[in-house]
DNA sequence: CGTAGATTTGAACGTCCTCAAGTCGAGTGG
DNA sequence: CCACTCGACTTGAGGACGTTCAAATCTACG
């Protein structure tokens, strides 16, 4: 129930470089020059820490001091109103920014919970910053992920806005599969690390709704469903539900 | 039906100075100095432009070459997919920037839409960046803002995946009232800029709900509705609806 | 093998949507 | 000044989709 929050003291970490970095075509660095790449690499320390499954890598409320990049694994990200509301607001993979939203109060605005064990580059706030007063390119590289992210939500706002509960599940897994794609994966077949939960709350559907949408997508032969191992029969059909092309 | 589009080169306009602008305290440059004022004065040539009501600032598609304040008036911003679902993704009074949302891709990925006229304060993004190498409290201030911008995005996300039609409606007016409020207009009475169809599209409601909901807050004697004259009768009453203490 | 958590499925209900009609206000032209 | 029209809005009735409540199934893990 009490999820533990990451420590950084205690966790075992190193100091890591993005130039020799398998992600550095899919994360911040993308399309920085080699030497800019050594450039950050001498002045930004960015440090590696694990996250072990159901463990938070940080909690909403909480001083914010860095932004993470995801190195290994997946998160969730949880907004919870005063009242007790709560919203699943995304799923972070390889190379995809976490804790954009602390940047404005300086407190995490979210929970951050690995949904499997986890690697994370840590990347100090301040220093990233002050760095891109000097490397051009990185600052233009992080405005581009902040404006992506701001894009993804507005995105999300659409499919929780106009869309019934057939099209959200079908929108978010065309959505899986098009990142596990961009990652060298498999597009026709993947593993949700999230619960049904999880799920639910971000496409804002009851876990029953996203049970029952699971079993119609497979009886209509658009996926085949064993628990959290998904097949994509169709894309074409998903894709097409997204669109509103059917019904 | 058809839109104008905003056309710089025919509109009048005028360069402004930050530093003497009544919204600066609520605007891009809040909690910047004296001194950084009159560096941004000096080197960011901010264009000021009308937009009548009804047309268009930027539309969804073009180009990005500037983020825009706006000085006066009331905006929306509408994202469309490419199957045709539409959704207002925001409201924008004066002090707020519209356009952040193009920065990564370098195209507006909405329309922004004059919901009286209007007047904005035109930043061109190259300069910005620029100057942002030099001044870093722009920078971090920038920053800020499009972090707020993600916590926005947040926000809705919680309203659309969590809240009822009831709830919405209360959290979007008390929303409304707040952000009126911190400009120093009455918290207890407001003209909506926007139609009921706006607020349906924005709230993911259809306009006979939003409607009925008016209608039902103001039987239960939470507010009082004359068209788009909305009272404020019992702040504490929406709040506890947002909190889902009511019912 | 027993328990707890996650997931699936069923049945009844409720909220919101759809369709339809009616009201209201502003602008137009006679 | 008065029809007339148009768009925005309101209200009603019925139905669909998704929720709620409840029970059963399945898996992992001790």
């Amino acid at each position: 129930m009490d999820q533990a929050v990451f420590k950084p003291l205690h966790s075992p970490h190193c100091a890591v470089v993005c130039s020799n970095c398998n992600l550095r075509e899919i994360c911040l660095p993308v399309g920085l020059s080699r030497e800019d790449l050594q450039h950050i690499d001498k002045r930004l320390v960015a440090v590696r820490h694990k996250v072990p499954r159901g463990d938070k890598l940080f909690e909403a409320g909480r001083r914010f001091d860095a932004v993470y990049a995801v190195w290994t694994g997946c998160f969730k990200t949880c907004l919870q109103s005063s009242s007790g509301r709560e919203q699943v607001t995304g799923f972070q993979m390889s190379g995809e920014l976490i804790g954009l939203d602390g940047i404005g109060t300086r407190q995490h605005a979210v929970d951050a919970v690995a949904l499997e064990d986890s690697q994370v580059c840590e990347i100090p706030f301040a220093e990233l910053e002050a760095l891109s007063l000097e490397v051009t390119s990185l600052q233009q590289q992080f405005h581009r992920v902040m404006s992506h992210e701001i894009m993804r939500n507005q995105g999300v706002m659409l499919l929780l806005g106009s869309m019934h509960a057939e099209e959200r599940l079908a929108a978010f897994l065309l959505n899986l599969t098009h990142r596990l794609a961009a990652r060298g994966f498999s597009s026709s077949a993947l593993v949700l690390r999230m619960s049904r939960i999880d799920i639910g709350s971000y496409l804002g559907l009851t876990i029953e709704t996203v049970s029952r949408t699971f079993s119609k997508l497979q009886t209509d032969g658009l996926i085949e469903v064993d628990r959290r191992q998904i097949s994509i029969v169709s894309p074409s059909g998903l894709q097409a539900l997204v669109d509103g092309k059917a019904g």
